[in-house]
DNA sequence: GCTTATTGCGCAATCG
DNA sequence: GCGATTGCGCAATAAG
């Protein structure tokens, strides 16, 4: 990750020329007439600060094509990493969302039982307070013992 | 969104030629003495099928260079969209990993109270069954409110 | 049937 | 020197 000049040194390709001219070896059918510049180690050359590195420069070159062939492998292979990874990434995003929702659920089922618990106990508060014991009247849960059964499908393992 | 049969299409490249002359007109300085095949629609051709769809297909067509700047515009917008999703897909998993982490401790947080609530509740049934009920007669468990409350403590989420 | 968007691929520069 | 990344352009499709 750092890479800010690769554009404008990249961009060497507006004044070079890039010829491809994909055949390894296997030249059972050459329909081009060999476009290539052949100007490597010779002599003339117009390009502009002229580096003539090696003769690998050659297009022609056995070797050359070895390289070259060797990068396309490594760049397929890159490439198909890079995309992988950013489905696995996609892919985490549902997994994490899912869970969130599952988390949600088991938040909002445990603020309901500790509700339901808290309202029994100030009911309770209040009979203590009022009497000793009224007879439960119509809608309270006087009921003590009836509280702690509802949580019996709430211990969704994880 | 549907690419399979392309790649043995686009490897048409292997007997084709692709020729990269990148100068859209700005031509000051030229150092490369030209060397495009210059064979589209005129010579020959070796090239199989030979499709020669229209005159857009000459290298030297100026309406060719046009498409192609277009096409390369396009294709530079597309790749920083493309990027650019990754990102956010990326982030997106960061801020759920985090928010995740929330939701994890406040479910502990009221899995704990939930916890502290129920104990207490035990705890003043077994008052209420001493006292105001007079212990009744015989060795049996007269705790009427009193079964299942083995699992005060454990409320071991995951 | 045009245009733009997306995709696979190869090249070259660069990084590690 | 070598493989891995990356920016870029080309061509074939897909999508509009």
């Amino acid at each position: 990750m750092s890479k800010q000049l690769q554009q404008k040194i990249s961009s060497t390709d507006q004044n070079g020329v890039s010829v491809i001219q994909n055949q390894p070896h296997n030249s059972a059918l050459n329909p081009v007439p060999q476009l290539v510049p052949v100007s490597p180690g010779g002599g003339g050359k117009a390009t502009p600060p002229s580096k003539m590195k090696k003769s690998s420069m050659d297009k022609n070159s056995d070797e050359y094509r070895q390289r070259r062939e060797r990068n396309n492998l490594a760049v397929k292979k890159s490439r198909m990493r890079s995309k992988q990874k950013a489905q696995d990434t996609q892919q985490r995003v549902n997994e994490l969302k899912e869970e969130n929702e599952r988390l949600e659920a088991k938040i909002k089922l445990l603020s309901k039982e500790l509700s339901v618990l808290k309202d029994l106990f100030l009911e309770h508060a209040h009979n203590l307070a009022d009497n000793v014991q009224p007879p439960a009247s119509g809608g309270g849960p006087g009921d003590l013992c009836n509280n702690n059964n509802n949580n019996s499908g709430s211990n969704s393992s994880q």
